[in-house]
DNA sequence: GTGAAAGCGCTAACAG
DNA sequence: CTGTTAGCGCTTTCAC
């Protein structure tokens, strides 16, 4: 393209240069068998020379790239940044090198950027909290090998690591209850991640919100308001609620980000500084004593972690899916705060 | 791999299946000139029945991959979410798509991530602020369209695009001097990113915070705190320098995410409260009330759309170098007040 | 221990 | 308008 653009050097012009085969150079980059010391010591000196480098996609032509593909919606969202440290970090010692598809939160679903991945010969694929049907996961898993994070599906040709959210949810509303707490309300997504056995984390969320506060009898106070997923949006989503005349002691958001965007609309309104707020993940900014956010810990970094392992494993072999439950740990702060006199429910 | 793994289907199975020569599917899926409508029909019916897909690496070696790869360090930094939004909007109705590979900010430099991107075919590669030789990239953009966010070194060779650092600084500096405070220290990252004459935003930031405290006839007030990147050494660092006796009256944090961790250290000290804190960069959370921190707004989305579009069009064609500047803006919040009774100096 | 040759999936140049 | 041919850079039998 440009004027003076440089051609990289190809395993041939090593080859020419070192006055060996182009299978010679290839044996010695991939440190294959039967090279004598002499040659090999030869051929490095070209390739450091030349400043050679071969060429993944060429390479991946015939068998693997070394490339892991990841799908990443809504960078903004901290909980993705515990996980995606946990996968780089596990991955620092192996030979795989990591890219990521970012998607468009609001426009596309994961199909596009799952696609492109695997179009682009990534040798493994992993999914996080995608918004695809299943069977379109189930029937890519037949030809490249799939990890999904964080979704309850039952899958049989790809591996899951999902966080316990019925678990960490008990927690979290029993937390409430002991606290005084009777109208508890639940901020969550659109009925699009939350439709009842779509195994989204966001479902069982709710459905945990849901036979919690029947279980203590607060069945008449369940109250669940929605919003699209970004502070932004929870922050109007809480001013809405508010106006119309709601006045719950406790807000369970979905999630942090939707937590710290409840926090927000409420530090605007002088009327509402009683009302305790709960988020769900414990991001890095739940931690800020100026947030003080009541959260539920979802392990990320190891979440991450598991992943990758799955991922590698199904590469070196393993044919049998694997499901695997990540415990959840409820955290309390300041964000959560006793109801004047009361103290525990039924 | 799997037992029952199922292979892609080809452009050659398209072929067979639909009668017709690869070629013929070629022009199809790329919409070239050439093609009966009657067969362009009925390859799109085989394509469709077979679930075709090109692959883009095979694609590659003949051509273009249609894919942008950009190395990112630390995505827990939010602003570095400001510019991956922008980019992402940018490309939005472009046929390519954005490959990201993550740069563990601890161990690699960013060497490694280019490298990566480059040898897997992407057509142009985003580095966001490396920490590289610019020597290295110059040689780099000749094989490879460049273009460089948030540095300031001179190239002939590939973009950049940077905000004006030592305006936003000096606004700022202006700002914290008019509320009448004079013991300013600055908390910035190590010598590594802030050698002078490095380019790099933190040496200019260093820079003009050191210029404005003599221009205004506090240079023996300069005091410069060193940290290591992140929120939590960020904390460290000012609960160090706070037990070494030192009182600033403000701390200019080098960027929002040390400027929020300094906020945290802040806040577990009682004898504090009275400290004014600025960052830099304007990220989501300095703009939450409850953090309420005053900031330099850099305009993270619309520097990643310049990035994008300039290396469009360096795809398109042209090969001189262009160096955007974006003008950042003053935002003060509540974290910076001004001292008791002063007003102004010199 | 070494090299020649075939082929991965695709595009581009050309011939029909 | 259509098909044939020749690679792109690499790995991988398989002879030597």
């Amino acid at each position: 393209m440009t004027p003076e653009a440089v051609k990289r050097a190809t395993i041939e012009d090593v080859a020419r240069r070192a006055g060996v085969s182009r299978a010679a150079v290839s044996k010695v980059i991939r440190g294959a068998y039967g090279v004598s010391a002499s040659m090999r010591e030869r051929v490095e000196a070209v390739i450091e020379e030349l400043d050679y480098r071969p060429l993944i996609s060429a390479r991946g032509m015939r068998g693997a790239t070394f490339t892991l593909g990841m799908e990443l919606p809504d960078i903004a969202n901290q909980f993705f940044a515990r996980i995606l440290s946990g996968a780089t970090t596990a991955l620092e010692t192996e030979p795989y090198q990591l890219v990521i598809a970012p998607v468009d939160p609001d426009h596309s679903e994961g199909y596009r950027a799952l696609e492109a991945l695997a179009d682009r010969q990534v040798d493994g694929l992993i999914a996080v909290s995608p918004r695809v049907d299943p069977r379109w996961l189930e029937e890519m898993s037949r030809r490249i090998p799939i990890v999904m994070l964080g979704r309850h599906d039952s899958s049989v040709g790809y591996d899951t690591v999902v966080g316990d959210d019925v678990a960490g949810v008990g927690m979290l509303m029993q937390h409430l209850v002991e606290l005084g707490h009777r109208e508890i309300a639940h901020l969550t997504l659109d009925d699009h991640h939350t439709r009842p056995g779509s195994g989204t984390p966001h479902s069982l969320r709710l459905a945990a919100y849901e036979a919690t506060m029947r279980e203590v009898g607060l069945a008449s106070s369940i109250q669940v308001v929605r919003c699209d997923g970004g502070e932004d949006d929870a922050h109007r989503a809480t001013l809405r609620m508010l106006a119309s005349g709601a006045r719950p002691t406790a807000i369970f958001a979905a999630h942090d980000e939707l937590a710290i965007g409840v926090l927000s609309a409420l530090t605007q309104r002088p009327d509402t500084s009683e009302i305790s707020v709960a988020g769900y993940d414990n991001i890095k900014q739940a931690r800020h004593p100026l947030i003080g956010l009541t959260s539920v810990d979802q392990p990320g970094e190891q979440m991450g972690g598991s992943v990758v392992s799955l991922l590698l494993e199904r590469l070196a072999g393993r044919t049998d899916a694997v499901h695997e439950v990540a415990v959840p740990r409820l955290v309390p702060r300041s964000s959560t705060r006793p109801i004047s006199g009361a103290r525990g429910v039924t």
